[in-house]
RNA sequence: GGCCCUGUAGCUCAACUGGAUAGAGUACCUGACUACGGAUCAGGCGGUUGAAGGUUCGAAUCCUUUCAGGGUCACCA
């Protein structure tokens, strides 16, 4: 429970009490239990060392000082916990505060705002994205537009991994047995068909080593990809002229995808410019003798000393690995936008290898190394264990939104409550449904936590989903049409409902919920919220009827609006629509 | 093996970052529509928070030990 000023006005009342300075955290105020009547509790125990009394004494000393406060109502004490109520016309000004702020729960960028670049997706251009892929653009997108509402200026950002071994050898594969295919030949997505080739490369490869049967023998397969490689790094024409190609094959795929999940980025790197930025970099401190290289010309940095190991910056040969790459876009990013924060989403396998940039960056005396996060989240794995793009065991992300807005599809076509919409309309609503589906399914759950995702039964449409809270709304939405020019009102004419003052006490919360996941980078926070105040407002409606005539009326369809907007908003935040009808 | 993360109802997840008798959904069993929209609501069943110690007024949460699962320790990304 955070009403700040309450929370100032009882802690300042309780120092006069004592006559001590008291530190601000042992006045804790937390959320009444629904077991124990009260709208919030002040924790009795870290004030008896002041005190030097018992419990009951005092909590007794403290209440009877709140008691007068013109907030709070009445108050109980069980054991050290003093329940407060606030009062129905304290509560009435939270709301109308609430109700009539502009924006509510969403901050303004100025001037001199903090300027965050968020870096997530990043994808390979041999493969199109899979269901990991999902959730970090849905953790990146959500973190991002949490971010946003909290003031920041956000640029949205990844790094495309467009060069490397990985990528020659879909390139080689399709020149070996493409036969000149194309997407469009083929009348198969670019992303697609470019990874086609990419496990075609691997089952060759394959083959070709049990042929061999000797671990020492290097597959020719495998040296032709390297062959590219330097190739490709040496800007052979025709090399260069294949990679644009099925690169661009590869783009188009996944635009479709990006706006299918409706995200766009602010600005892209691409490996294949900052890899030669991290290079030089490298080579830069390498002079400085801040990194060190070995008998064969690799480059390495010892992080020994922070139990971080050595790490290679440069390979014997001279090339980049991704550290290096990571190293040159960071700086380009710095030198771009002169960040205060950058949060990089990825897989909790990376953990350890953004220690070592965060350390390295430390190394080389940037002051904004320390401005660098790793949002890191947990793998999504299947039933049948991790996915592995490779061996093609992956759930395409373009399947899975299919799949989902097929179902909803379905769900809507069989309802016949939607008999005067035309298949556009069914279509435009299943989407809506089915993509808010399956990202609360993803954004529901704490983020550094793993996701076991069955792809039979995994995305439920009834309980804790998007459809519930969306059915809410839509539900709202329909009310508030039966009574267009209401009357905006904050106050019962009798006493406060205890649902309606449920309500009220949820909907005060969103700013500072939305401020919550920004300090703990997880949106998952904000999702479990929603589903409270829609699972709250569904009791409302259930129990108390909204257009009954009485002169209550104007007041609960205040609420009810306040709601809806609460419920849009938050969505929003978390990239989900909702629908005016379901 | 070293380091990191995770173990909560049959299953999927919460628990406002140390507060009260650990809550939701789902599944299963009841009950509620001549309707402000039943994709809803009310009730029941379901727990030694992996285990054992410790810290304190108070522990799912912090510390130690231990068990289980995952990640990582690449001249892969």
């Amino acid at each position: 429970m955070t009403i700040d000023f309450l929370n100032k006005k009882i802690e300042k009342s309780i120092n006069d009490l004592y006559n001590v300075d008291i530190p601000s955290n042992f006045c804790q105020i937390i959320k009444t239990k629904s077991d124990f009547e009260g709208d919030f509790t002040l924790i009795i125990f870290p004030f008896l060392s002041f005190s030097k009394t018992d419990l009951l004494t005092t909590a007794n000393e403290i209440a009877n000082i709140l008691k007068d406060f013109d907030e709070i109502d009445s108050f109980n004490i069980v054991k050290g916990f003093l329940n407060l109520n606030l009062s129905d016309g304290f509560l009435s000004n939270l709301f109308k505060t609430a109700v009539e702020s502009k924006n509510y729960g969403f901050l303004s960028s100025k001037s001199n705002s903090e300027t965050t670049l968020v870096e997530f997706s990043s994808p390979n251009t041999n493969k199109p994205l899979h269901l990991g892929h999902i959730r970090n653009n849905l953790i990146g997108f959500a973190i991002s537009n949490i971010f946003k509402a909290c003031g920041h200026n956000v640029k949205m950002v990844q790094v495309i991994n467009d060069r490397g071994i990985h990528i020659c050898k879909s390139m080689l594969a399709w020149l070996k047995y493409g036969n000149g295919k194309t997407p469009a030949s083929e009348k198969v997505k670019g992303d697609f068909f470019v990874g086609q080739y990419y496990i075609l490369f691997e089952k060759k490869l394959k083959e070709e080593i049990n042929k061999i049967g000797d671990k020492n023998i290097i597959p020719n397969i495998l040296i032709e990809a390297q062959e590219m490689l330097v190739k490709w790094e040496n800007k052979d024409p025709k090399i260069i002229k294949l990679w644009n190609m099925m690169n661009n094959w590869v783009y188009e795929g996944m635009d479709i995808t990006y706006k299918k999940l409706g995200i766009v980025f602010d600005k892209n790197y691409y490996e294949s410019d900052t890899y030669l930025d991290g290079k030089r970099i490298v080579n830069e401190f390498l002079d400085k003798n801040i990194f060190f290289s070995k008998e064969d010309n690799s480059v390495w940095v010892d992080l020994s000393k922070y139990n971080l190991d050595e790490k290679l910056l440069l390979r014997s040969d001279g090339t980049a690995v991704y550290m290096t790459q990571d190293i040159g876009t960071a700086f380009s990013r710095y030198k771009d936008f002169n960040f205060d924060n950058m949060i990089y989403v990825t897989g909790n396998e990376q953990n350890y290898h953004f220690q070592t940039l965060f350390k390295i960056l430390e190394k080389l005396s940037c002051q904004w190394a320390k401005k660098c996060f790793h949002l890191s989240y947990g793998m999504v794995d299947l039933p049948t264990g991790k996915m592995k793009s490779r061996e093609g065991t992956v759930v395409d992300a373009d399947d899975l939104i299919d799949k989902m807005r097929n179902e909803s599809f379905n769900l809507i076509k069989k309802s016949n409550k939607f008999d005067d919409f035309n298949d556009e309309e069914i279509k435009d609503l299943s989407n809506i449904v089915g993509d808010g589906a399956l990202k609360y399914f993803i954004l529901k759950v704490d983020s550094k936590k793993s996701i076991m995702f069955n792809p039979e039964d995994s995305i439920d449409f009834n309980g804790n989903t998007a459809p519930f809270i969306q059915y809410t709304y839509a539900r709202i939405n329909s009310v508030l049409s039966k009574k267009k020019d209401f009357k905006n009102c904050y106050n019962s004419f009798e006493e406060m409902g205890s649902v309606e003052k449920a309500l009220i006490k949820i909907i005060i919360e969103f700013p500072n919920c939305i401020k919550q996941c920004k300090e703990s980078l997880n949106p998952a926070f904000l999702a479990n919220y929603i589903y409270h105040l829609a699972k709250t407002y569904n009791k409302f409606y259930q129990k108390v009827p909204i257009l009954d005539g009485s002169r209550n009326e104007n007041f609960r369809l205040t609420i009810s609006k306040k709601v809806s907007l609460v419920i849009k908003n938050g969505m929003r935040l978390l990239g989900i629509d909702v629908p005016n009808r379901m």
